[in-house]
DNA sequence: GTGCTTGTTGGCCA
DNA sequence: GTGGCCAACAAGCA
């Protein structure tokens, strides 16, 4: 589900509620597909009794720091969330690793479990972290820097190349949708087929609707996920996207939805040409 | 039962 | 070495 703003969105809703709070005992399944070259016995031994001290969010990871030197990275894959619950709290079979303070249990769920969590103990933040791509929305995101990504991956249809983390850090699928919808790029064209012109409105459409994604999904405060997609307006290919019959919310002409990039792609024929 | 799903990775091939 | 494609991972839902 998560992608860069909707990451955002989870990450808030930790912090709010337990950033200064003292970790006082740590539950985690074990499962060593979720907890990447850790045991969780390794996770409660780094975090317990260390506060919540910041956390940040990067593409679709986050890293949450606990005292002075252990760090948390956890990346929600496909069907990851993070909630608050009380701290009388009692896990359920998807909940794989569960954060107690006096007040809080902070709970990650994942049930198809595409997720990832990490430890790093150190002084700085683990090179995984820091090797991470300049966000979309970064001064370094230049339209000359997407351009040359472009050339490089030529060949491959450009819904295919927006999922590509190391240049479209937090780009998922529905992010890339909308993206190609609103510069009105066919999502089947070679990347490379891209003119100047083309190229400067997919730069200029990311910027946009990451800046949009994060104000309207990840600035709701910590409402239910269910709310989570209510803010962003019809007026956007999101909520059309998946709809028996979906139409463009602008010309009101039928979408079309195939597979491109091995994966699932909507667009409008009338806006976006081949 | 069937056929999907907002992600990532590794293996294969050109 | 580089780039592109695809299956696999797992669980839930319609």
């Amino acid at each position: 589900m998560p992608e860069l703003a909707e990451v955002e969105f989870f990450r808030r809703r930790w912090a709010e509620a337990a950033t200064g709070e003292r970790v006082v005992r740590v539950e985690a399944h074990d499962r060593p597909r979720l907890f990447h070259g850790v045991k969780p016995a390794a996770v409660a031994r780094a975090l317990e009794n260390k506060r919540l001290r910041s956390s940040a969010t990067a593409a679709k990871q986050m890293l949450f720091r606990f005292g002075s030197d252990a760090w948390l990275g956890v990346h929600l894959g496909m069907s990851g969330e993070l909630r608050v619950e009380a701290p009388g709290y009692a896990p359920g079979r998807h909940d794989h690793l569960v954060v107690f303070t006096a007040r809080h249990a902070l709970v990650f769920e994942d049930p198809r479990m595409f997720g990832r969590i990490q430890l790093h103990v150190g002084a700085r933040a683990p090179d995984w972290w820091t090797g991470i791509a300049p966000a979309v929305l970064s001064p370094s995101f230049t339209v000359a820097a997407v351009a040359d990504f472009l050339r490089r991956r030529g060949r491959a249809p450009i819904k295919a190349v927006l999922l590509m983390q190391e240049r479209f850090p937090g780009v998922g699928n529905w992010m890339a949708d909308e993206i190609l919808w609103r510069a009105a790029i066919h999502p089947r064209r070679p990347a490379g087929s891209l003119t100047p012109a083309e190229t400067r409105a997919l730069w200029k459409e990311c910027r946009w609707v990451a800046r949009s994604a994060l104000r309207v999904i990840a600035g709701r405060g910590g409402r239910r996920p269910a709310d989570l997609n209510t803010g962003i307006p019809a007026t956007w290919l999101f909520h059309h996207r998946w709809e028996r019959a979906g139409r463009d919310p602008r010309t009101g002409t039928p979408l079309r939805r195939e597979q491109i990039g091995g994966r699932t792609t909507a667009w409008s024929p009338a806006r976006q040409k081949p």
